[in-house]
DNA sequence: AAACTTAATGAACAGTGTTCAGTAATCCAA
DNA sequence: TTGGATTACTGAACACTGTTCATTAAGTTT
């Protein structure tokens, strides 16, 4: 059936307009700012129109993250150029930082907001998370050849993961939300500060 | 003037009543439904009279955040007993963690929300954050003597600081906002993971 | 052309933080 | 003790939020 083709076709080009829009709306104007009534506005259509394409706001938001993890695992290969998986751990971790960073509103989503999550907060087990798992298993792969080559300390390839990952991410999050001005420091020096720690992580968790 | 007295005492009184509501009403219902209007509710007053005493809920969050840290201080004085300062960092770091998994929504005052903090976002200066001073001195006090006792690796005593803390963080933070769900394993797992996770940073981070 | 199906919406609901005019209670001087 | 000033409090409203649903409009099928 032609036309029945086409309405999938339409509803799929509807779905890619509104994303395209909460998108250009969490760049502009910030997670806080992109509302279901603005994103109608800004796409010339009614909010209860949103609500024929998406259950609900977490849903769109959910779709919203796995476009973020894709701009994040892009970079990751992007950066990831290093002959020796250490040189590739460190890229990422740097990548990883620095995409944190430069885009606050979607690092939320991804790693810091509860909303797309909410689902899964009670395991239900029934459907797990599987927006992040590109990156992460980027990260896998390169800590597993780290440990093959017996150039990382950790024995786990799970550990490995979280202790790089938490590390990273406790400071991206502890920085973006303002956590740092305990240290009472100028935020050049804290983004320094930011760097060594890194570094000295980098140090340490070699052989 | 007495009478001017006793309207002090009056006002600081009601203050405590509705700091107390909040607390409550957070550890019993979460933050997503500690509304004005509830707390309102609770102590049977108009939502209005709440302004009366603070300027926004903002600024009422701000003193609830004051509170939870006095509570995490507290915690940290009771369990950092060890002699040698690596032991007391080990207690502090373990005692953050569980106070982090166990009170998760003071944990997203503290450290994850962006409410209270909305006015040193713009580092406009004029006054900084100092709800945290009391817990980050105490661990800045362990490394010290750390550093002094040529125990930890680290030079610098604020790097020393933001790497422990990252760790920490990252690893309760990610939890709590359900993150860890991309490593596809158990709640015990998990948990073990965190805990093995700690034990190994603790370890890289002895001379 | 009539009947059926689908897409879109306006209006409403229940909730949020916040403001402000107006009321009620208290205080102080005459 | 009474009258006027001060203070404490609140109901109602405003501008938002996510979400639902009956109704309208458009497109498709017979």
């Amino acid at each position: 059936m032609g036309i029945a083709d086409r309405k999938e076709r339409e509803k799929l080009e509807m779905k890619r307009l509104i994303m395209e829009a909460s998108m250009r709306m969490f760049l502009e104007v910030g997670y806080e700012k992109t509302s279901i009534r603005n994103i109608a506005e800004k796409i010339e259509y009614s909010p209860a129109t949103i609500y024929l394409y998406y259950k609900d706001k977490d849903e769109l938001l959910y779709d919203l993250q796995a476009q973020a993890f894709e701009q994040l695992f892009e970079t990751f290969k992007e950066k990831a150029t290093g002959r020796s998986p250490m040189k590739k751990l460190e890229q990422i971790a740097k990548a990883y930082v620095q995409f944190g960073l430069e885009k606050p509103d979607l690092y939320d989503l991804m790693f810091i907001i509860r909303s797309p999550m909410k689902k899964l907060e009670k395991e239900d087990g029934t459907d797990a998370w599987d927006n992040g798992d590109n990156c992460f298993n980027f990260l896998l792969d390169i800590i597993q050849q780290g440990i093959d080559q017996k150039l990382l300390r950790f024995k786990d390839k799970l550990v490995a993961a979280l202790s790089i990952w938490s590390m990273v991410h406790g400071l991206v999050s502890l920085h973006v939300r303002c956590r740092m001005k305990v240290m009472n420091m100028e935020e050049d020096g804290v983004i320094n500060a930011i760097d060594t720690t890194i570094d000295e992580y980098l140090k340490m968790i070699k052989i």
